[in-house]
Order: C-alpha cells, then sequence, then structure tokens
DNA sequence: CTAGTTAATTGTAATTTGCAAGTAACATTT
DNA sequence: AAATGTTACTTGCAAATTACAATTAACTAG
C-alpha cells in the first residue's frame, strides 16, 4: 500500500436500550470533549488500538465506562463513515446495540434514559443510528428472543409479553404468545416461584441456557 | 482527542456471489500486492478518504473494478477489526456482500467462481467474512425477495424456487412457494412471455418495482 | 399421435394463529 | 367468612396458512 495513505478516525457509538415506563429508552451521555462538548450524545469513543482486542471491546469499555458493567446483549449494528459526520473530517465509527434491563441501573443512571420516540437532538449521525437500532431491535423482536434480555433474570410471562409488544411496537395476542413462547423453548419455569400481589400469583421464568434463539420461520 | 492517537488502516471487502451450475458460488481475486500477493482472496482494497464518500463507495469501487459493473444488490455486512487479522498490525476491514447473475460476467469472471461448500483457503479473516455473509443470506432468503437478485431480469417460477432453496439450503414445497411469493407481490408476471423448451412454456416473472420486500411475520 | 417432460393447479389434512370467553388464585373489603 | 376486584392462565373454535400428494396442462420429439 502506499505509506502515505491518510487514515480516517476509527470510533465507536454505543446504542443503550432498556425499558422505562413501559417505553423504549436509550441512555444517552453528556459529551465531556469537544466537538459538541456538554451536548447529550450516544456514548462512545476512540478504538485504542494498543489496548482493543477489536471494536466490540472498544464497545463493552465504552459500556463499562458509562454504566459500571457489561451489558447482557451487545451486537454489532452498523458501520458509519463519510467527511460529514464528524467536523473533525473524514471519519469511521463502528456503532453496537445493547439491551440492559432498568432493574441494573443506578438512580443517576436512569434519569439518563429517554424515550426512543422523544430524543433531544443528537449531534454527528447519531440520529441515524438510534433510527437503524430501533429497527433492527424491532426487526430482531419478531423472531428472536432477544427482547427478554431487557428483562431482569426472572420474569413473568405478562412482562415478557408487555416488552415483546414495546419492542415490536404492535399488539400481540395473549393465548398465542404464550403458546409460541412456551413451544420454542426460549424460556423455562422456575419452579415454586411466583410473583405475588393482590391477585393470583403469576409464573416466573428465566431464559433458558440457550441464550438467543431464533424462531422457526417458514416461507 | 489526543493528536498522537495511532489510527489503524481501513479497508473494504466483498463477498460476492452469484449461483452457476445451481450452486451458490464466490468471486475470488488473485492478490497483486503483498501481503498474501498472488494468493486467492476476497475483492477488496482501502477506503480512500480523499475520494469515497463513505465505505459503500469503496466497496462499490472495488466490485466496478473487479467485475465492471455495479451489482444489482449490495449491502454491508460486518466490520471485522483487531492486531491479529492483518500482519501489518491492527486493522479494521468493513465488509459487505453482493449479490450478482451469473449472467451479467463475461467468461474470465466465470472461471473465478467457486463453490461456497469449497472454497480454497483463504488468507486474513476472509473465511469468517464468507462464513458470516452465507449466513446472512440463507437467513434473509428466509423472509425476503433477496435471492432474486441472483437471478437476471427475466425468470421462471421454477428457477426461482430453486434459487430460494440454494440459498436457503434447505427443500420448499413446489405449491406453498409459489403461493406465497405470488401473495407478497415481489414478483410479476411478464404478460406473454414465456421460456420454450421440449415441454410446457413456463411463465417469466420480474421483480416487481418495490425492490427488496420483506415477507409479512408473525410471532 | 403417443410418449416424455416440465409447468401449473387442485384438493385435503394438518398445523398455526386470531379472537373471545371462561376458569383460577390470590388480596382486600365488607 | 363471604363477596369483590384484579390479574393469571386455559380452553374452544373459527380462520388462515402450510405440507403433502395427486392431477391436469402444454409443449417437443420420435
Amino acid at each position: 500500500m502506499e505509506p502515505s495513505m491518510r487514515q480516517p478516525l476509527v470510533m465507536v457509538d454505543t446504542a443503550l436500550f432498556t425499558i422505562r415506563d413501559e417505553r423504549l429508552c436509550l441512555i444517552l451521555a453528556r459529551r465531556q470533549e469537544p466537538p459538541f462538548a456538554g451536548v447529550l450524545a450516544l456514548p462512545g469513543g476512540f478504538v485504542h488500538v494498543e489496548e482493543d482486542a477489536d471494536t466490540a471491546m472498544a464497545a463493552r469499555r465504552v459500556i463499562r465506562h458509562k454504566v459500571g458493567f457489561d451489558a447482557p446483549y451487545l451486537e454489532q449494528l452498523f458501520t458509519f463513515s463519510g467527511p460529514a459526520r464528524d467536523p473533525r473530517g473524514w471519519s469511521v465509527s463502528v456503532a453496537y446495540y445493547a439491551l440492559i434491563p432498568l432493574s441494573l441501573l443506578d438512580q443517576s443512571q436512569v434519569a439518563e434514559t429517554w424515550p426512543a420516540e422523544a430524543l433531544p437532538p443528537l449531534p454527528f449521525d447519531h440520529s441515524q443510528i438510534v433510527a437503524q437500532a430501533v429497527e433492527r431491535l424491532r426487526s430482531k423482536a419478531t423472531y428472536s428472543s432477544l427482547p427478554a434480555f431487557l428483562l431482569p433474570g426472572e420474569f413473568t410471562m405478562n412482562e415478557l409479553h408487555r416488552i415483546y409488544e414495546q419492542s415490536i411496537g404492535a399488539r400481540l395476542d395473549k393465548a398465542s404468545f404464550r403458546h409460541k413462547i412456551l413451544e420454542q423453548g426460549i424460556i423455562e419455569a422456575l419452579p415454586d416461584r411466583f410473583r405475588v400481589g393482590a391477585h393470583r400469583p403469576a409464573q416466573l421464568y428465566r431464559l433458558a441456557s440457550t441464550a438467543l434463539t431464533p424462531f422457526e420461520r417458514k416461507i
């Protein structure tokens, strides 16, 4: 290769999803450095060639720095690039999205969650990243156990049902949902564990060992 | 940011799919430059910060350079990174995959197609890229009109049926396939155009104007 | 004009899904 | 302790979808 070839800045940005008040939300961070210092944006940072095994590790570092732990689910989303996305010039951002149960967040972190439908204006091309992340989540929710990662380790069937509806953005039949989910074996009942309240106790479930299970589909 | 921060090499690699002799194949290129000069590999190249609007444009340039035209279907696949994937050190490769009908290739290009199931050993992490590209193609074939881009502009129902079976790697019921495809409206019949032979002529179809249509799914 | 071959349709059983109503199991109130 | 409210869960059945198998259609070649 030509030794004089200029190489672009390489960074990662993360869309961190959680569910708060029955709504799909994102965790935003106020930027510490220019450009856009002080502005709310997706948590992100440069890839550290000296330390990071790959961009996924850079994304995990960004997330740990933001919330203090590793996200239960993390997946590469898309790589955004071009001369216009960052005022410093041609750059590449490898975008990741992650799913985090609200119960893992502390109060100050919960205060930084914003409904995906009502985000403040975001710098760079972060709105585009969010749009694509939401689309990916919706899409995967229709044929995999992905939304379960938005819940804590133990959850009821109705909680799972609501999370799916939120993720997909549509109503799902209760009985059919129950049937399909149990049939697919993506969750398993916890014997003798129930969520109690002023009504009939609800069976508790957890994700089955086979982490992310795609549903069966046909053409 | 720290002005001394070292930035990695940024390149694109492309998995170019086509169907030859009823088999899913990839177009490989012999590398002109070191490392691995003379070795068969996925067509690729560096991102030219001065010329490329984004990595997709770099991928299009690579493909034009290889086959002489733009691929009917091109999609970003995944971004691979790390210190080990290239002997020159930490690098990033934005991988794309494309679908190209065999009929668009000339003889010398057809000679460079290799069955996806029997590829020669590939340098860098290209085997991993291929594996992921095949998986993506299989996955999308089950719920979209993607495989149609492996066919020329006009095709019969049976040709489409076979392409889907090859892409997915499983048998599909003829009648159900026909039903579903026509119902979804992803293709349209060409009135009075038929493929003739020593048997009943087959209706010719083309992709409907709505390019890539995802099928409807339910949970 | 018959045999051979591929295209396309039809019919039906099995399965899946959508909708709606009913039963179960609590806590709280009377 | 019985009635009430609320949420959990199951059942039943109609409607839609899919799998399987057989049949009919349209051509060419001999």
